[in-house]
DNA sequence: TATTGTTATACTCTATAACTATA
DNA sequence: TATAGTTATAGAGTATAACAATA
């Protein structure tokens, strides 16, 4: 199919669409988590270790796009005030993360502030509309998540 | 309506949907605009002043969500290499930009390649549902730009 | 030799504030 | 006094490299 019509046309580029709605995004979650002390990616590693127990910082790094020196300032906050716990595990080099019950309470207040957020912007979308373009989202996530590691060409 | 059954569901932040998918973009750019000699913001200024001509350099900052201070070394190299021009207009405070042929040349080049990126990515989406997802993330951003200036509650 | 966590360093990006000139 | 552009400075965020301990 040589014939693209619209591939030459000039809508938007689509980081210029995504780059607002994202700084929004990040703004909702900075000032979701700071009633509760914590930094935007405090909470971010807070929340994987919360949803995923056992895996070491690498990993939590990792799922995060995050870097695995940054992270350890966080953990050693996150530490201090007993949110998460690091516990050596089979790998003596390895610290595995697992969440405490306070940890896990404040994810679930933070994030009860993001969707309230969240939802603020969802609401320009048709209700019908809102799965859908959230399903999308989240394939095009798994795509650009896949081709971080993978090769471009 | 007091029930709203997943807006306390764990769904995943939309911000950790889209900032791997804005990430990825944001790469697609860079890479799109070296070729070039630009910068991805210079690419951006570079493109607003295309494509609206004859904004000073506050209202060009505004529209990209960048900052006026900034955007003076970014238009300086482009001024240098005559792919925009800087000239007064009636309030003599203020600079009215203006691209040049070249830099309508680079804009679109470069264009072309950053639509070549995206398509990729675009591609993940069965062709029916690309336009609706386009056309829903255009009202998300549009909300997102109003937000910014406008009070939050 | 490779991997995990850690620390230190340098660099880039960004935000803030001050200054000049116009209005 | 307010605005547009500019410049300088400080701070946050990030990337890179080195190191110790373990495998």
């Amino acid at each position: 199919m040589p014939e693209a019509p619209d591939s030459a046309g000039d809508r938007e580029d689509l980081l210029a669409l995504l780059a607002p709605v994202a700084r929004l995004l990040r703004r909702v979650e900075e000032e979701a988590a700071a009633p509760s002390g914590l930094s935007m990616w405090q909470y971010a590693v807070l929340s994987v270790v919360a949803a995923a127990p056992g895996l070491n910082q690498r990993q939590v790094a990792d799922r995060l796009d995050y870097s695995t020196n940054r992270i350890i300032a966080d953990l050693d906050e996150l530490e201090r005030r007993e949110l998460l716990r690091r516990r050596p595990g089979p790998d003596r080099r390895s610290n595995l993360l697992d969440a405490t019950e306070a940890g896990v309470a404040v994810v679930r207040e933070i994030r009860a502030r993001i969707r309230r957020g969240e939802e603020q912007l969802l609401a320009r979308l048709p209700r019908a509309e809102r799965e859908t373009w959230l399903a999308a989202a989240r394939t095009l996530a798994d795509a650009a998540r896949a081709g971080r590691s993978a090769g471009d060409r």
